[in-house]
DNA sequence: AAGTAGTACAACCGCATCCGG
DNA sequence: TCCGGATGCGGTTGTACTACT
């Protein structure tokens, strides 16, 4: 009789933009199951959503760790050169940046750096190296220089974290913090940041107040990876943000992926291009570093 | 002020790959 | 080894927003 239905049934799944309530739906579900089994996800949650775009939903946007805003040089460098060497792979370009997604890195080369190649091929961008540590987000520039390990650090994606700008760096956590614990209670959602333009519900705008700090990262890595129990992940404008525990347990989503991120894998090529660059692109720009330019903020 | 073109990015589509039975 | 379902990946589209005329 009834043919096998097909993989995503058109008839009454939702499409376009994700609403503040789905996203909670689909947090909670998470944050209860962890990711993955996606096929479950819009069957359990009663999301009228497809299991693709779940998972789409869920890796492009409300994953913790997932770095938004303006890609800085340092990132500009890394994509284009790893886009020089391994083509469009842009998962395997975004291994390199763990904060950002594929999806990410893919529109910022579309829309920003083909451009930028096509009309000056012989930028520093093109090189795909030389802008690596003009970071002009006052991150990683003295820090790294003072501190060779930390550049090993940000440079070959030992952390998720590892180059992350405080000052740009809006936690994806804080967004499902909010969704799960404060969303319903704020009355009026914050508008857009206005170099910012979204037509579709973004979660990073129901941010009461920016980001003005942001805990260390590392530290809390460890301390998480240590116990095991809770994660402090983040500080919000002072207010430390806790990962409920079944987060954690349920599928261990966060602890695993940083422990995995945070081991050592045999170097490849890339990664050790990503070091002697890292090496001799440092000395040459502290060589052109004017003082005053770069005070920095140790993160660490 | 209105219309138009350009930009940015979230989301979708379809194929590829993985994996368990 | 084969098959089918689940998931991953890259290309592409849709559309809100901005800049320009």
């Amino acid at each position: 009789m009834m043919g096998r239905p097909p993989c995503c049934d058109k008839v009454g799944i939702k499409k376009g933009p994700w609403t503040p309530e789905e996203d909670i739906i689909l947090v909670s579900y998470i944050q209860e199951n962890g990711p993955g089994n996606w096929r479950s996800v819009p069957i359990n949650t009663g999301l009228m959503r497809c299991s693709k775009s779940c998972r789409l939903r869920w890796t492009n946007y409300l994953r913790p760790g997932i770095k938004r805003g303006n890609f800085t040089a340092h990132e500009e460098g890394i994509i284009v050169h790893l886009q020089s060497l391994l083509g469009n792979r842009w998962a395997a370009i975004a291994s390199y940046l763990p904060q950002r997604t594929d999806n990410d890195i893919k529109n910022y080369w579309n829309t920003h750096l083909k451009k930028k190649l096509a009309a000056n091929p012989n930028s520093s961008v093109s090189k795909g190296h030389a802008a690596i540590f003009a970071d002009d987000s006052t991150t990683t520039v003295v820090s790294t220089a003072s501190n060779p390990e930390v550049t090993q650090m940000a440079i070959a994606r030992r952390s998720p974290f590892a180059d992350c700008p405080s000052s740009s760096y809006a936690s994806s956590m804080d967004n499902i913090s909010k969704l799960l614990d404060g969303f319903m209670k704020t009355a009026s959602p914050s508008p857009p940041p206005p170099h910012h333009h979204h037509h579709s519900y973004s979660p990073a705008y129901y941010e009461v107040k920016p980001v003005v700090e942001v805990s260390n990262p590392m530290l809390s890595f460890d301390h998480m990876s240590g116990t095991g129990t809770s994660a402090e992940l983040a500080c919000y404008d002072g207010v430390h943000q806790q990962l409920p525990t079944s987060f954690m347990e349920h599928g261990g989503y966060v602890v695993d992926e940083i422990k995995q991120l945070n081991q050592a894998p045999p170097l490849s090529s890339i990664e050790n291009w990503l070091f002697d660059e890292a090496e001799a692109e440092q000395v040459a720009d502290l060589m052109d570093l004017s003082d005053g330019c770069c005070s920095v903020p140790m993160m660490f």
